[in-house]
DNA sequence: GACTACGCTATCC
DNA sequence: GGATAGCGTAGTC
């Protein structure tokens, strides 16, 4: 008998809310929202907000959850690069291009459709010259990232 | 066809 | 040397 766990979350975050959903033990997204705190969690879905809320206040390296995104093939085949990307390194959308056999501006697509922040390290991934490039909610917070981890590496 | 979280080149100061 | 514009590129809608 397989046992289906599900859950949706919303925790605060120096970043502000944030919602977790859960499905069958993997993180399915996560990303900021406007919904207000819940207060019951289960035991797996507090340990991977604690792990995060840690990552964000530079206290501890966030771990490498499983995750099972929604999205296209060519957008999974990106993210499963982008996870490979070690903690505190970056990659260009190009060097990420040529692993795949694909072209850096459609890497930057799939970037943008992640649905799981931080778990899938999107803010990594950088320009060729050097510039953090943009992120979904904010480059500023792209920079505060990857300073964060720069720290803590 | 239009859009895009990119990259390269040409062409201006 | 910087700034900018234009185009190529690949994937999505």
């Amino acid at each position: 008998m397989i046992k289906i766990q599900r859950s949706t979350i919303v925790f605060k975050t120096i970043l502000g809310n944030f919602l977790l959903k859960i499905y069958n033990n993997k993180i399915k997204s996560l990303y900021p929202t406007n919904y207000e705190p819940s207060i019951l969690v289960d035991k797996r879905s507090a340990y991977i907000v604690k792990n995060i809320k840690n990552y964000l206040n530079n206290k501890s390296k966030i771990k490498n959850f499983t995750s099972d995104p929604k999205g296209t093939n060519f957008e999974k085949k990106v993210w499963n690069e982008i996870k490979k990307i070690n903690f505190g390194d970056t990659m260009s959308y190009s060097e990420i291009a040529n692993k795949i056999k694909s072209s850096p501006r459609a890497v930057g697509n799939a970037c943008a459709n992640n649905p799981c922040l931080l778990i899938i390290p999107c803010h990594r991934v950088i320009n060729l010259n050097g510039n953090t490039g943009n992120y979904v909610i904010g480059s500023e917070i792209k920079k505060f990232l990857l300073n964060l981890e720069k720290n803590l590496k």
